[in-house]
DNA sequence: TTAATAGTGTCTGTCAGACACTATGTG
DNA sequence: CACATAGTGTCTGACAGACACTATTAA
């Protein structure tokens, strides 16, 4: 038994784990990062990255989250929130047990690699988990046919609220880089939605949304017309604006 | 420790209980169910409906919800859903503690009084905590100004999701009687939302929703003209209707 | 008939979808 | 110049808000 001594003679306490669903889009499609469990059970399988809390050093589970994040696949502060808690007695061997679910979002130039130790190319910051360096790899959501334990369900719930909120919200903005320009916002919003949307609309919701503004430095030189650059704004630390618009009985 | 027998050295096992904000409307007012608890911490102060997971009987920590309200409240098979889970060291003085919490609708003339011991209509099954009777009273949601624990901001964060799910949903058909009329209806999601509609447009938005049918048998015959009595649809179990029109961009 | 509530018809301003247009770069 | 992408102007059908109207009962 645990912490409550005295009242819960009858049942075992549950199993208490965090685990994240972190995604990224990479060639327009939206993919989930993977880690090689190095330990019973479902050793050497591919899962979505998680753990048991920490009490003596989590301040709450969305802590625990991030510290996940950072200790096992080296990303620091990405937009983090809950997504619901998974429960039951047989969706994990180790017995009855519950999970607490965030899902991340993080653009796909800030993320570390597929290598088994991660490429120096990006993230030069250092990357502690190198002592036993956990496997890692981003597989296109939709490719993903099943994981061990309930993570495919889990999968699925993340990938269906992410797509739901691309519709009402401006949560895309969080896969993108420091600075993008409104082409590419749009092209990500079309990847996740699977479907094409009229420049004009999107500009004119992008800007009711009000939560991107022109950021200084040189437009975007391609190939043709250059094209003003856009970051997120910062409204506190990571609000998430919901068109007004949609909220009329 | 616990089930996980080999690595979790560093720190002591989270306490988990379900908690549940139970809610109805009473005289136009939405009402938080409070009960008084019989045992520490906090005895004899009124928090929400809450309980430790009993995992040799739970399927999940929904299950346990539904246990949870029909054993201490004696309310069956209310329209139930999860809310949130909320965690942190100093929450419950007993530790670290995660609470997950669901939130439950109930019709105001299917719920038991304020009476000191239960009510002997539900709960025939064998009710262990009879030894010291748990005493249930209902208040005004925004009359409630300080609960035990982390309660008061529970019951917010349900309230908020409640009264934001009524915007654009169908949600509060859950607060009705088994029949009852466009009237009644349209003045539960003014209640809620602390607006007058319009009448016209409320009907239309109802209809769109297809969440309400005739209900068969004689209508209402009140002080004046007759109305007729709807009732809600069974649609597999308790879906929730969103308007498809609020899902564009 | 009056009063009170149930229920419907319909006008209108607003806005999202559609799409044509201009702007500005490269080669 | 042609071409490609960035960005804007603007028309129009649909629809939500508003409100007047009819319907049906009791007293």
């Amino acid at each position: 038994m645990q912490a409550s001594g005295s009242k819960q003679l009858h049942s075992k306490a549950p199993i208490v784990t965090v685990d994240v669903v972190l995604l990224t889009l990479k060639d327009e499609q939206l993919c989930a990062a993977l880690l090689q469990r190095p330990r019973e059970p479902h050793a050497g399988e591919w899962t979505l990255p998680g753990g048991f809390v920490h009490t003596d050093e989590d301040e709450d589970t969305l802590a625990a989250a991030a510290r996940i994040l950072s200790t096992k696949v080296g990303i620091e502060s990405p937009y983090l929130e809950q997504l619901q808690t998974f429960s039951g007695p047989h969706r994990d061997p180790r017995g009855w047990s519950v999970a607490i679910v965030y899902y991340a979002l993080v653009p796909h130039d800030s993320v570390p690699g597929e290598a088994p130790a991660p490429r120096a190319e990006h993230a030069p910051a250092t990357v502690l988990s190198i002592a036993a360096p956990p496997r890692l790899k981003w597989r296109p959501v939709d490719d993903i046919r099943s994981l061990p334990f309930d993570h495919l369900q889990i999968l699925r719930t993340a990938v269906e609220r992410v797509r739901s909120k691309t519709l009402y919200s401006s949560l895309p903005v969080h896969l993108m880089s420091a600075t993008f320009t409104l082409s590419e916002l749009q092209a990500v919003y079309e990847a996740l939605l699977g479907t094409r949307l009229d420049k004009r609309g999107f500009r004119r919701r992008i800007e009711e949304l009000d939560v991107v503004e022109e950021a200084p430095g040189a437009p975007v030189r391609g190939a043709h017309r250059p094209a003003q650059r856009y970051r997120m704004k910062r409204h506190g630390a990571q609000r998430l604006a919901v068109s007004p618009k949609n909220l009329t009985l």
